[in-house]
DNA sequence: AAAAGTCGCAACCGCAAGGGA
DNA sequence: CTCCCTTGCGGTTGCGACTTT
């Protein structure tokens, strides 16, 4: 037995949209809400379209504020460090571009901004596989591990609570060329800002303080300039619990010019940081050497390359 | 001028998560 | 606790527009 389709495939319409269905969609939208129900929505503003259909619509399409057309320097900047960051979670970094829809980034990151800035290295396209970070983790020596200020080592899970900073600063260094040497870094604030919400989902969490209630740390990249120690925040806020992930920077690493304050607001002192020669090499190490988290891994931590 | 190839965007599909009954 | 419904997400497809041969 197949799963129950979401509407009445023989009575909706499909394809391109109309400007009337448009029209009717916006006028109901506009006067009534979306009700919370995508579903029953479409009978009742007399559209023949599946729900899902409509709620797309409207989220990529019509919904108020949304930006068209070209996007600027600054924004393919976030993308590409995003998803150098991140990977494809086309929503959260949709969240960081006010106006712009997931469906739009995920559009313009597989037809232009992949080509661009990867125009010189096509193998570093290819589809990312998995890989186990644990026996990287378990393996480390403890002269290789993270400590954070309480001396103890990190594990793939290290809750903690509060305002607790962490840094790594035991470690001899006087490059980026190892290991060893990624020190002295430090989660710049763990009361983290979140921008209003533009994911298709419309909702928008206006400079909500979220309290962080456990950090999940991995060590990502093979050891040279340009890897990231990534982690995952959960937040402690309000009874709402939310994840954001976190990239912890060398703390002596200066602004990249073009950076605005807005920007450094609401990253703090993270992903902005890289320039887009950084940037390249951080998508090409995400997709070759490569290295991404899966965060439906939650007892190891899994990466891709 | 026409056919073939490529590109870009809108829309669809199916799975997983969330939440209420 | 389980089931079921709805929503959200990311991958994929379809197709019109444009370019190349």
């Amino acid at each position: 037995m197949g799963r129950a389709p979401c509407c009445d495939k023989a009575n909706v319409k499909k394809g391109p949209w109309s400007p009337e269905e448009d029209e009717k969609l916006r006028e109901y939208i506009e006067k009534n809400g979306t009700g919370g129900n995508w579903i029953a929505l479409p009978q009742k503003a007399g559209l023949k379209r599946c729900g899902k259909s409509c709620r797309l619509r409207w989220l990529n399409y019509l919904r108020p504020n949304l930006k068209h057309g070209e996007f600027s320097e600054d924004e393919d900047r976030i993308i590409c460090t995003l998803y150098a960051s991140i990977g494809s979670r086309w929503s959260i970094i949709a969240s960081q571009l006010p106006g712009r829809t997931d469906n739009d980034i995920k559009n313009y990151w597989n037809t232009k901004l992949k080509k661009k800035m990867m125009g010189m290295n096509p193998s570093a396209l290819k589809k990312p596989h998995q890989v186990n970070l644990s026996p990287m983790l378990q393996n480390s020596t403890p002269s290789s591990s993270f400590k954070n200020n309480h001396n103890s080592y990190f594990q793939p899970h290290l809750p903690f609570t509060g305002s607790e900073s962490i840094s790594y600063s035991s470690l001899p260094s006087d490059n980026y060329s190892t290991f060893e040497s990624l020190q002295n870094y430090q989660v710049s604030s763990v009361f983290m800002e979140t921008s209003c919400s533009s994911s298709s989902d419309g909702s928008c969490n206006n400079n909500q303080i979220n309290h962080v209630k456990e950090a999940e740390l991995g060590y990502v990249g093979d050891g040279t300039f340009g890897d990231q120690i990534i982690g995952r925040l959960s937040y402690l806020n309000s009874g709402v619990e939310d994840q954001d992930t976190l990239k912890l920077v060398p703390s002596n690493a200066g602004r990249v010019s073009g950076v605005t304050d807005e920007e450094t607001r609401l990253w703090g002192e993270s992903p902005l940081e890289y320039g887009l020669e950084e940037i390249k090499q951080l998508i090409s190490n995400s997709s070759c050497n490569n290295f991404m988290l899966d965060d439906s891994k939650t007892g190891e931590m899994v990466m891709y390359y």
